[in-house]
DNA sequence: CAGGATCCAGAGGGATACTG
DNA sequence: CAGTATCCCTCTGGATCCTG
């Protein structure tokens, strides 16, 4: 395996951190964790993700392999996604975060009160 | 412990959420990580960074109570940053995601080279 | 050295309207 | 139902210049 470096600015992997980073994709991708959704039942479990940001979601994923696409020929017309192996791989880490972000909100809510009160900057 | 729920879109984990898909906080607690570190240095060791960007990072761990900032007055100043024990927790999980970046680049990459070629969208 | 302040182009992303 | 297309505005983030 090639040895990759995420903090030199011209390694892929920079492209793959900010495709995670993007909001939503920790969403989609967990929500899709339990098993193949409907682009409707995605929408309707992911609060607040507009039409436009979750097809651009799922084609990213898709894109990378990260997602599956499934039509089914019908009137009106049935789409199924759900994540290949490589994704259900990336589900891991990022129930990690997940975890990471329950466990220490209150503690940063907490962090981030006192330092609007104190921050003698 | 309060349940969190990252799915709606008033809970509070939205936003650690956003720190964490911050494309620069993981490079910048990755390279906290070995331990304390001055501004200059972390600018020199995340290739790509501008100044600002740093700076503003840095502010918004420090406000979540992830990282210590520790002035030692001098000419010139000297500045260190240091991760605090909640922010050594988070470098794990993050550890986790890079680990799996470097991971899946490879058929990542090769994904999109096929997404190219195909898609009959 | 470690930043604060400013300017500004461009991407991100929401709302709305339309289609196979 | 599952999108695509368009408008438009906000915020991101880089470049540059200045200071204790």
């Amino acid at each position: 395996m090639v040895e990759w470096d995420p903090y030199d600015r011209n390694c892929p992997t920079r492209k793959v951190l900010d495709r995670i980073g993007d909001r939503w994709t920790v969403l989609v991708v967990g929500t899709l964790a339990g098993g193949p959704l409907r682009f409707s039942e995605l929408a309707a479990r992911i609060d607040g993700i507009s039409q436009k940001m979750l097809t651009q979601t799922l084609r990213g994923l898709e894109q990378d392999g990260l997602v599956t696409r499934t039509v089914t020929a019908a009137v009106p017309v049935r789409v199924d996604y759900e994540l290949t192996t490589a994704g259900r791989s990336l589900q891991e880490p990022l129930k990690a975060l997940e975890d990471w972000a329950k466990e220490h909100m209150a503690s940063i809510l907490d962090a981030r009160d006192r330092f609007s009160v104190e921050a003698p900057r």
